[in-house]
DNA sequence: TGTAATGCCTCGAACTCCGAGGTATTATAA
DNA sequence: TTATAATACCTCGGAGTTCGAGGCATTACA
C-alpha cells in the first residue's frame, strides 16, 4: 500500500494504532507491548515482535516516540512514551479509524438500497 | 502480509468485505461497485478500479463470485453476484471486523489499566 | 544441566493497496 | 465537427505492512 491520499491511513496500521495507544497511557517496553496488545484485546489481535519492534523505530525515527534505557532485574529494556508529535498522531489515527469502523458498521448493516444522498 | 493465521485476514481486505456485501445485496458491475463504495460510505473509503478489479477476478477465481456478461446501451458490463462460497466467506469476514472494530474500539476507549477480564 | 521465559533485534516472503496508464465506446460541450 | 468527459473494462510497477522464523544474550525454573 502506497501512501494512500484518498482513504485514511487505515486498513493497515492497526498495530500503530494500538501502540501509540497504549505508551500514550504509560511507559512500556516492546516486548511487554507484545503482550499487553495479545491481552487487552482478549487475544483478537496478536502482533509478533517482528511487527512491535519496527513500528517502534519508525515512530521514534519520526519524534513520535521518545525512549530512555532502564535495566531491571539484571535486564535490560528499553521504555518508549509518546512525544506531542506523537500524541497529535495518536489523534489523528484514532479518529480516522473511528471514521472507517462507522462507515464499514453502516455497510453491513445497513439497508439494501443505496440511498441517494437526497 | 503473509496469509495470517494468528490475526483474521483484516487488516487489510476491506475492499474484498465492502465489495462482497454489496454484491450479496444486489448483482453489480465494476465500475458500479468503485462509486457504490465511495458515495455509500459517504466517501469515508474510496477504493479505485485499480483494486476493486483484481479483488473481483481473485474472488471469482476463487468461487465467490460468479460472472455474466450484459449490454445496456451499447455498454458491455460484467455483473457479479455471489455464490454460497462467496455467502460463507463474507459471513467469516464479516465476524472477523466486527471482532476486531470491537477490541479496537475497547482499547481507544477503555479504561488506562489492563483490567483483567474479570 | 537443560529448557523456558525474558528482552532485544533483523530478514525475506507474501500480500494488498495505490495511482497511473491503456483501450474502447457513448454522451456532451464547444 | 471536434474535443472532452463519462462509462466500462483492464494491467502494471511501486510502496508499505504484516508475518513468521530466526538469531543473540541473560535470568528463572525444572
Amino acid at each position: 500500500m502506497a501512501a494512500r491520499e484518498t482513504n485514511p491511513n487505515f486498513m493497515n496500521g492497526v498495530p500503530e494504532l494500538l501502540i501509540l495507544r497504549l505508551l500514550q497511557q504509560e511507559e512500556m517496553y516492546g516486548y511487554e507491548i507484545v503482550q499487553a496488545i495479545r491481552s487487552r484485546t482478549g487475544a483478537a489481535v496478536a502482533v509478533g515482535e517482528g511487527v512491535v519492534y519496527p513500528v517502534l523505530h519508525g515512530l521514534e525515527r519520526e519524534g513520535a516516540l521518545k525512549s530512555r534505557h532502564k535495566t531491571v532485574n539484571g535486564r535490560s529494556r528499553i521504555y518508549y512514551s509518546v512525544t506531542r508529535v506523537g500524541s497529535r498522531r495518536l489523534a489523528d489515527l484514532s479518529e480516522a479509524w473511528t471514521n472507517l469502523a462507522a462507515a464499514i458498521q453502516k455497510m453491513l448493516t445497513g439497508g439494501q438500497h443505496g440511498e441517494a444522498i437526497s
